[in-house]
DNA sequence: GACTGATGTCAACGGTTGTTGGCAAACGCT
DNA sequence: AGCGTTTGCCAACAACCGTTGACATCAGTC
C-alpha cells in the first residue's frame, strides 16, 4: 500500500508523503491520538503541517493512513496442532516490537473512536479468518478469536503501554512458556458452556 | 475515602466536591484524559469551571483524585485453591460494571503518565499483595499477578473499550468458563522457565 | 448588625490546536 | 525559453483549552 496508486507514476512528493506518515506513526505510537499534534509531525518531518493537510486531508485521514496495517499472520495450515499457540505468541511479540503502527492503534483506539473501528476490523477479520481455517467449527471461530485478542492486546498492553514492570522484565521464551497454553485452549480446547 | 477528612466538621460544599468528582470519573471513562474538557466536567455538575481548579488545583490533580481506587480484592485464604480463578474473574467483573473509575484509569492510561503510572501502582501493589498470600512461593508471586493482569486487563480492554464483538456478546459465565482457567494457571500452575 | 471567611459567578488571559488561502520556487513538458 | 502544474513555506484565522483574578453572595460569629 506504499507504491504509487493506480497506474499513475512515481510523483516527486512521494518521498515527503513517506515521511509524514513515519513521523505520524512515531508521534502516534507515543502519544496516542489527541496529543500528537500535527504541527510535531511535520516537524518531524522536516516540512510545513500545511503539507499534511493537503497530502492527508485531516488529522483522522492521516491517522487513517498511518494505522492500516497487516498482522502478516503465519499459515498455520502445515502445523502441528500443539504449536498454534507458540507460533502465535512469538508472531505477535515479533510483530509488535518491529512495527509501532500496533502501539500506535493501540494507544488510539482508547480514546479515537475510528481507532477503535479500525483495531475491530484487523483483529476480527485478519485474525478471525486465521482461527476459521484452523479446522474448528466455524460456529466458534469469532469468539475463539476474540478470546485470543483479549490475551494478546491484554499482553501488549501491560508489556508495551503502562509496562508493567513483571510483564517488561520477562524474556520472550518465558513469555511464550506462560501465554501459549493460554492461547492454545482458547484455539483448540473444548467449547465452553 | 468520600467523608471528611482528618478531624475537620463536613465543609458546606462537600457536595460540589463530590458533583465534581463524579461528572469527572464519568467523562474521563468515556472520553479519556485529554478530551475530558474540565468546561464538559463542570457543565455536568452544574458549577463553573473555576471551582474545579479551586477544589482539586489543575486537571492533573483532578484526574488523581478520580482515579482513586481500591480494586477490593476479596480474600481467598479460606477459599479452596482451585477456585481462585473463577471468583477473582467473577470479581473483576462486577467491579468493572459498577464503578467506571477503572474504565476511566484504563482509557487515560494510554496516553496519560500519571494515570499509567497509578494503574502500575494499584495492580502491582494491591493485586501482587493478594496473590502473595495465596501460598505461592513469594518470588514468582510479582510474576504471577502481572500475568493475571495481562488477561484480566485485556479482556476489559477489548470488552469495554474497543467493544470487540465477540467478547461483548459473551455472557459473564461463559467469559468465566474461558478465562478463570486461564487466571487459575497463572496464580497456581507450575513455574516455568 | 457588622465582620470574616467560605462559596460561587463572570470575564478574560495566554497559549495551542486543526485548518485555510495566498504566494514563491522548482519541476516537467513543448 | 515559456507555460502550467506540482511542491513547499508563510501568515493567519477561528475555536478551544487550562488557568487566573476580581467581584458578588451567603453562612456563621462576636
Amino acid at each position: 500500500m506504499t507504491g504509487p496508486a493506480h497506474s499513475t507514476r512515481p510523483r516527486r512528493s512521494d518521498a515527503t508523503r513517506a515521511a509524514i506518515l513515519l513521523a505520524a506513526r512515531e508521534r502516534f505510537a507515543t502519544d496516542g491520538y489527541e496529543r500528537a499534534t500535527i504541527r510535531a509531525i511535520a516537524a518531524d518531518a522536516r516540512i510545513d503541517p500545511s503539507m499534511v493537510m493537503r497530502y492527508y486531508g485531516s488529522k483522522e485521514g492521516l491517522f487513517a493512513a498511518a494505522a492500516e496495517f497487516d498482522l502478516r499472520l503465519p499459515v498455520l495450515t502445515d502445523v502441528p496442532p500443539e504449536r498454534f499457540g507458540e507460533l502465535l505468541v512469538r508472531h505477535f511479540l515479533a510483530r509488535w516490537e518491529g512495527d509501532e503502527t500496533l502501539a500506535a492503534l493501540l494507544r488510539a483506539a482508547s480514546t479515537n473512536p475510528g481507532a477503535a473501528e479500525k483495531m475491530r476490523e484487523i483483529f476480527a477479520d485478519q485474525l478471525t479468518t486465521v482461527v476459521a481455517t484452523l479446522g474448528a467449527d466455524p460456529a466458534t471461530a469469532a469468539r475463539r478469536a476474540g478470546l485470543v485478542a483479549s490475551q494478546i492486546l491484554g499482553l501488549a498492553f501491560t508489556r508495551y503501554i503502562v509496562q508493567l514492570p513483571p510483564m517488561v522484565d520477562l524474556g520472550p521464551d518465558e513469555l511464550v512458556s506462560w501465554i501459549a497454553p493460554t492461547l492454545q485452549r482458547y484455539l483448540t480446547g473444548p467449547p465452553q458452556s
